[in-house]
RNA sequence: GCGGGGAUAGCCAAGCCAGGUCAAAGGCGUGGGGCUUAGGACCCCAUCGUGAAGACGUUCGAGGGUUCGAAUCCCUCUCCCCGCACCA
């Protein structure tokens, strides 16, 4: 068996040892801990981006464990939605890009992935692939507790909590712009569009222009500048139709026409109108008076209406277009009408623009930038013209489009920013009003409010995301929370609609501490009474079954509130946020959120890891290449939990060779004979140390900072304590010790390696259930450490000496410091301010008499206090480190590190003229 | 546009909040040496410049300021990344 066998067959055989032992049951007196992630949308498979997500959680699980806690980490499976259904009619399509995910980077078996025309069997293939891929993982979940978001007993829930937030008024009716496929009868979401998942919806005010009886809509974003129009553009080479739209003539482009009629329109065509035959007509609008039609190129019959207003001072394509006819010698009689003034331009800034640019013609493939640039220097900088009311544009453009829509008979048609928008079926999409939509009343400013109240009481990791989360509960507006496709849960009082993801995955962390026993009871039972009790505490009349919803209820509480969710930084805008109003709409004060933590980003090889563009590395495709441990040890030691992180083999390699190496050290200590040897103290002392920086750094989620402490500290102090000892010595009983506390310290990092050490060291148990090390005060010995330190400085200044000289080294002379100096350091280390602290040094008569000497020696300590770190200056301040004896017991480690003969002496004894320069802490080093 | 985050040596990345431990941790890469039949692994050394003494000089996106002292604090600028909704 190889190595990489041996290390499949350790882990399999440590798998098996834990198998349901992270089940947990609330125990009285023990104190809880409960985390949970955002559950996965299981789609396809993990890869190790996900692989981080859930692991962080299950270190911070697997420490807390260690400390005592009862640790609750469940897992569920987040199947509501559309996406899946897509999938499987692009399966059952038999379409090649689909077919080429599931098969090959997937790797969905040819009998399974037939099954994949029915979306649940996708769901439930990968939430079991999941469950598999999480446990090699070695993740501590309680699996009893899974479920997915449309088992029966879930969807009661679900129906629970939407009754409870309609009857308190946060679910309203509205009506909703969606993109829309006409062939396929349904709304699109972005997985199911071929092209253009990045266009936006518009919103267009429709300024109604009067031609007789007709109705002339132009679409504008700019409804303020009615005031400016001074003509109409059509294009005389599209042909327009008159439509009754509601009953009322308008004439608007074929097109147009179309997009109408989705729009909360009825339409009826009535008649074509060639373009050519519009130019030249007069059309009036109260805010605008009476205008011209006139014929221009760059109206596109495909945008909006197909009828556009003409705003030539303020907009370069209305300039330009003008300008080109009147340079023919046409309409010569009109003239812009400014209406905005704005910092930086002239009277009309679309004229001043066009000019400065040296535009020729409307043809100019610059005019798109310009427009931008004229319209957003307008928006954030222009005011109205005083006649107008002087207001900015920015307040402008929404009063005035109110005051068209209420008094001057606009509408608004909605339209996408940028073309073409396809349908994965090929087909056009278009926006369309969805009416009866349900909306959660996110923008209410008395839910608002609570959430407002509550968030300042939630712990947050890192804590520079509140002002994220401030912002978001501001900014948030009503959400469209159903949908008429896709798997779910039904709306209890509106069948005919879905309950849409993001809404029905806010709460379901109460749902984890009771989902292994509500699985047991009929799901005839699960009434809204029923959750009422068991979520609420509220009592009703014959609530049947009440006795055997009693454990649940107080199973509830005792893990209730949870104590921290983890989920990725892009959620805080939607899921993170949401789960705040709904816990606050829903549960108590004392039930409310404690804490959350959020994630960075992962990187393959330095680029976004994305299934769609096969940047991805498969999570067991990685644990069975490296080894569980390698993952999780990379994973957590790369980046901090909110930063992002970077996948890439060549690190994760070397990351498996750490971890061999620290199997290798705790296999030698095992066989060492034990004997004690004198620097084991200072390996103990600092392994205190280490205990406490693991902790602290766990405290705070700091994987990264932790594993740093934990791995590397304690392996640089061995390097170390190995090369002080004797010749071919690999350390005494101070290893052993350190070991078992080693083992203790990774086992929630690399819990695969340390449950197998943590047997050899001769323990039955579970290392995952072994006590946390904790520190002993009393073992800490700051003179070692110091003494240490000192060693090694000053060995590192030999070496660096030597390095430099080109002679032949015979022998080292250590000079040490005579103690007056060492009272010169003192008084400069413990005085307020250091620069004057010379003086004070001079002050006293001793020293004056060494004059210059002294001053010298005084100079030279306020550089070397001030080179030095403050926990060294303050630990000498703190106890009198005898320099000569820790010389002199070290004497034969560094003659045989430096291999050379070291003297040790005073400085006064000392002949060499060097010796005069040494200092405390810094003995003067002469290489003969 | 709105909001958030960032720029550190060949690369990744710590440090910045609480200014002197900083020529700047750690890792990767590269070069040299040891070990080895060889390779791999492992260990040691080097990796801004200069240096026959543990130092000195110049550096932490650019520029300016505060300070005895700035990668760290303040101001200005340039560039990069992320989220902005009906989608998990």
């Amino acid at each position: 068996m190889d190595q990489h066998d041996e290390m499949q067959s350790m882990e399999a055989a440590v798998r098996a040892r834990w198998s349901d032992a992270f089940s947990v049951d609330p125990a009285p007196g023990a104190e809880k801990f409960y985390l949970t992630v955002a559950y996965p949308y299981p789609s396809g498979a993990m890869h190790v981006g996900h692989g981080r997500t859930y692991l962080v959680p299950d270190v911070i699980a697997r420490f807390w464990r260690m400390r005592g806690r009862r640790v609750l980490y469940p897992m569920a499976f987040h199947v509501t939605g559309a996406p899946v259904i897509g999938i499987s009619k692009r399966i059952a399509n038999h379409d090649p890009a689909a077919i080429r995910l599931y098969r090959d980077l997937y790797r969905v078996p040819p009998d399974v992935l037939e099954r994949f025309v029915d979306p649940i069997e996708i769901v439930h293939h990968f939430s079991n692939e999941y469950e598999r891929v999480m446990r090699m993982a070695g993740l501590s979940i309680d699996w009893r507790r899974r479920f997915t978001t449309v088992d029966p007993h879930y969807s009661r829930f679900i129906e629970w909590q939407f009754g409870r937030l309609h009857e308190k008024g946060y679910v309203v009716r509205g009506a909703h712009p969606v993109r829309y496929c006409p062939l396929c009868d349904n709304p699109v979401g972005d997985h199911d569009l071929l092209e253009g998942d990045k266009a936006e919806v518009i919103r267009f005010v429709l300024v109604s222009f009067r031609w007789g009886e007709t109705i002339v809509p132009t679409a504008t974003l700019r409804p303020e500048t009615v005031y400016g129009v001074t003509n109409l553009w059509v294009n005389p080479s599209v042909t327009y139709v008159r439509a009754e739209v509601d009953g009322v003539p308008w004439l608007v482009s074929r097109e147009a026409a179309e997009k109408i009629a989705l729009q909360d329109h009825t339409v009826r065509i009535i008649e074509e109108v060639p373009g050519t035959s519009l130019v030249g007509q007069v059309v009036s609008h109260p805010l605008a008076g009476e205008v011209t039609i006139l014929p221009a190129e760059f109206v596109d019959p495909d945008m909006a209406t197909g009828v556009v207003m003409s705003v030539p001072a303020h907009a370069p394509f209305d300039y330009i277009a003008l300008r080109d006819l009147q340079q023919e010698g046409r309409y010569t009689e009109i003239v812009p009408r400014p209406l905005i003034s704005v910092e930086g331009y002239g009277e009309c800034p679309a004229q001043d623009a066009v000019e400065r640019a040296k535009i020729t013609n409307q043809h100019d493939t610059r005019m798109d930038s310009l427009t931008q640039e004229v319209y957003s220097a307008e928006f954030s900088k222009g005011r109205l013209h005083a006649r107008l009311g002087g207001i900015p544009v920015r307040e402008a453009r929404d009063t005035v489009g109110e005051l068209l829509i209420s008094e001057h008979g606009s509408s608004v048609m909605y339209e996408f920013d940028s073309r073409p928008v396809v349908c994965r079926c090929g087909t056009r999409v278009y926006v369309k009003i969805l009416h009866d939509q349900w909306f959660l009343t996110y923008s209410d400013e008395a839910w608002k409010d609570q959430v407002k109240a509550v968030l300042p009481e939630v712990s947050l990791v890192p804590p520079e995301v509140r002002v994220e989360f401030e912002r978001t509960v501001d900014w948030l507006r009503d959400w469209a929370c159903t949908r008429r496709v896709g798997l779910g849960t039904r709306l209890p009082w509106d069948p005919t609609w879905l309950i849409e993801p993001l809404s029905d995955s806010t709460i379901y962390m109460a749902y984890y501490t009771v989902a292994h026993r509500i699985r047991e009871l009929d799901p005839a039972l699960l009434t809204p009474a029923a959750f009422d009790y068991l979520f609420l505490g509220k009592e009703s009349d014959g609530l049947i079954g009440r006795e055997a919803l009693k454990p649940l209820r107080e199973e509830f509480l005792s893990w209730y509130p949870y104590d921290y969710r983890f989920s990725a930084k892009d959620l805080i805008s939607n899921h993170l946020t949401f789960q705040l109003f709904h816990h606050a709409a829903i549960f108590p004060p004392e039930l409310q959120p404690k804490g959350m933590v959020v994630f960075g980003m992962g990187l393959l090889n330095g680029a976004k890891m994305a299934s769609s563009k096969g940047n991805v590395f498969l999570l067991e495709d990685a644990l069975a290449e490296f080894g569980a441990d390698t993952v999780r040890m990379f994973l957590m030691g790369s980046a901090e939990p909110w930063q992002d992180f970077d996948w890439r083999n060549e690190l994760v390699a070397s990351t498996r060779r750490q971890i061999e190496r620290f199997e290798t050290t705790v296999r030698d200590a095992l066989a060492t004979d034990g004997a004690a040897t004198p620097i084991d103290a200072w390996l103990l002392s600092r392994l205190q140390r280490h205990i406490e920086r693991t902790t602290a750094s766990l405290e705070l989620f700091q994987t990264r900072q932790a594993l740093q402490e934990a791995f590397f500290g304690i392996e640089a102090d061995l390097r170390w304590y190995w090369r002080r000892q004797p010749e071919g010595s690999k350390g005494g009983s101070a290893v052993r010790e350190l070991c078992s506390v080693w083992v203790r310290l990774l086992a929630p990092f690399i819990p695969f390696i340390c449950e197998d050490l943590w047997q050899a060291l001769g323990h039955d148990d579970l290392v995952s259930f072994a006590p946390w090390p904790v520190a002993d005060a009393g073992g800490i010995q700051p003179s070692l450490e110091l003494g240490e330190e000192l060693l090694s400085r000053t060995v590192e200044d030999v070496e660096s000496i030597l390095k430099l000289l080109p002679i032949t080294p015979t022998a080292v002379e250590i000079a040490i410091a005579p103690v007056w100096k060492r009272s010169v350091f003192r008084t400069i280390a413990a005085s307020e301010d250091r620069q004057v602290a010379v003086r004070t040094v001079m002050q006293d008569a001793e020293m004056r008499q060494r004059g210059k000497e002294a001053a010298d020696a005084a100079k030279q300590c306020t550089t070397l206090i001030h080179r030095l770190p403050p926990t060294i200056v303050d630990g000498l301040l703190a106890l009198e480190l005898d320099e000569q004896t820790v010389f002199a017991e070290a004497r034969s480690f560094l003659e045989q590190t430096l291999g050379l003969p070291v003297r040790i002496v005073g400085a006064e004894e000392s002949a060499h003229p060097k010796a005069g320069g040494a200092l405390p802490y810094k003995p003067a080093i002469t290489i003969e």
